[in-house]
RNA sequence: GCGGUAUUGGUGAAGUGGUUAACACGGCUGACUGUGACUCAGUUAUGCAUCGGUUCGAAUCCGAUAUACCGCC
């Protein structure tokens, strides 16, 4: 049954009724065992954590991206691939670069926003940075200051040098400002992409060694028809998994899921493409969603955001607080007795390092936060409690509503 | 004692007669969901040492006072 050069899924519990399940996923660099939070450092390394912090927050897998490493994909591949080159020897997955067709194009300068639907507008086309054609996406690098392209071919030879167990296929992540009619045109091109990014990546897979895996990417906004036909189709190409990708409203992600995961097959993963607040990932994983990734912990944690088991918290508010971050948490923060007081003068404080250190300290416990959500989410599956344990844990962390 | 120079918000400061006193940092609010993000948005001096004067109009000009620094007896 175990082979360290393969790839496969495995399920090991379902939660009664629901789409839901806990499982094992086999990859070349080790098994993530799901529901799992992968931690986002897209260039090879989580911002302000070193490879022991991850190991010591249980992390199971890192997320980069492979648009921002592109131009170090050749020197990523003569080391070895990412596990080599990065120092985190764990599972791997990257990201094709399609959020940044968005993120550079009708969303620049903008949030992807899951509440505010009717505040979101598309930046004008002349503004973008990214362009999309059939061909892939012509973008300009405001970090190089010059053109580039990136298509499903590119997107996959760069992926497949980078070697991560795990790619994406190259998709466009449409926002929620565009048309119903944008997204059938959007969704066709994605479904192509799907196929020629099928197609390279079966050419380069085995290139450093060990096989690796692509999944496709379902997209297809908030339209039943759109999400249930790109499901139906993608499903069946011979992709090792599935992305669950798109901009969401929050009341609609559930449902969103459930469409696509009712049309997939159910031997194969799902990635939820870029979510991480409790709500969303306990609605991902009662719709079937397997595995998640997101930058909100680690962002947020920057920017003075704590989670905590009874609500986040703003640490710029606890001058002098000798409480602990958390009482509830096994972070290796807490339990090395840090305050909330003292966390609140180390970001504060005009020093670099000690900056740096609360960056540190701070991402190590939301991380470890979200990592704790997943396998207790995990563990209630398996002992069939999921809909209580998800219940207890938004009252607490959301209260009363 | 005499002369000179200075005095703008929590801080550094721009501003030499004409709308709501620039900008930066700090403070406070709020955002943050496949990282363009140690970021972003908003807010923060009814007042320019004090008192009086000139003027349609003064942080800006004049006088006195206070304080600080620099020269000279």
């Amino acid at each position: 049954m175990k082979n360290d050069n393969k790839f496969y899924f495995e399920i090991t519990k379902r939660i009664p009724g629901k789409l839901g399940r806990a499982g094992i996923i086999h990859t070349p660099h080790g098994d993530i065992k799901t529901p799992a939070f992968m931690c986002v450092g897209t260039k090879g390394e989580v911002r302000f954590l070193s490879m022991d912090d991850l190991k010591s927050v249980q992390a199971q897998a890192m997320l980069s991206n492979g648009y921002h490493l592109r131009n170090q994909s050749f020197e990523i591949a003569s080391k070895g691939g990412l596990a080599k080159w990065s120092g985190w020897d764990g599972p791997t997955l990257t990201d094709s670069g399609g959020f940044q067709v968005m993120s550079l194009g009708s969303g620049l300068g903008k949030v992807v926003s899951m509440e505010r639907e009717k505040e979101v507008i598309n930046t004008d086309s002349k503004d973008r940075l990214a362009h999309v054609t059939e061909d892939g996406v012509r973008f300009y690098d405001p970090f190089l200051q010059r053109e580039d392209f990136i298509g499903p071919e590119e997107s996959m030879q760069i992926q497949c040098r980078i070697g991560a167990d795990v790619h994406m296929a190259f998709d466009e992540l449409t926002s929620l400002a565009d048309s119903y009619e944008y997204n059938v045109e959007a969704l066709a091109r994605t479904e192509r992409w799907a196929v020629r990014s099928l197609e390279e990546h079966k050419k380069h897979c085995y290139d450093l060694g060990y096989y690796q895996a692509l999944y496709g990417v379902l997209q297809g906004g908030r339209w039943e028809d759109l999400r249930r036909s790109t499901a139906k189709k993608l499903a069946q190409m011979d992709f090792d998994g599935y992305g669950l990708g798109g901009a969401f409203l929050k009341e609609d992600l559930g449902e969103i899921l459930k469409w696509c995961c009712e049309e997939l097959p159910e031997d194969k993963p799902r990635h939820l493409l870029g979510l991480s607040r409790p709500d969303d990932i306990l609605i991902g994983v009662e719709m079937g969603a397997d595995t998640f990734d997101c930058v909100a912990p680690t962002r947020e944690a920057r920017h003075g955001r704590i989670y905590t088991k009874y609500g986040n918290i703003k640490i710029s508010k606890f001058a002098g607080s000798t409480e602990p971050l958390d009482e509830n948490c096994d972070c290796p923060t807490c339990k090395a007795g840090w305050t909330r007081g003292q966390l609140r003068d180390l970001m504060k404080s005009p020093n670099r390092d000690d900056k740096a250190k609360y960056f540190n300290l701070s991402s190590i416990h939301n991380l470890r936060f979200i990592l704790r959500l997943t396998e207790e989410a995990r563990e209630a599956i398996m002992k069939d409690n999921f809909e209580e344990y998800k219940e207890v844990f938004l009252k607490n962390y959301y209260g009363e509503k």
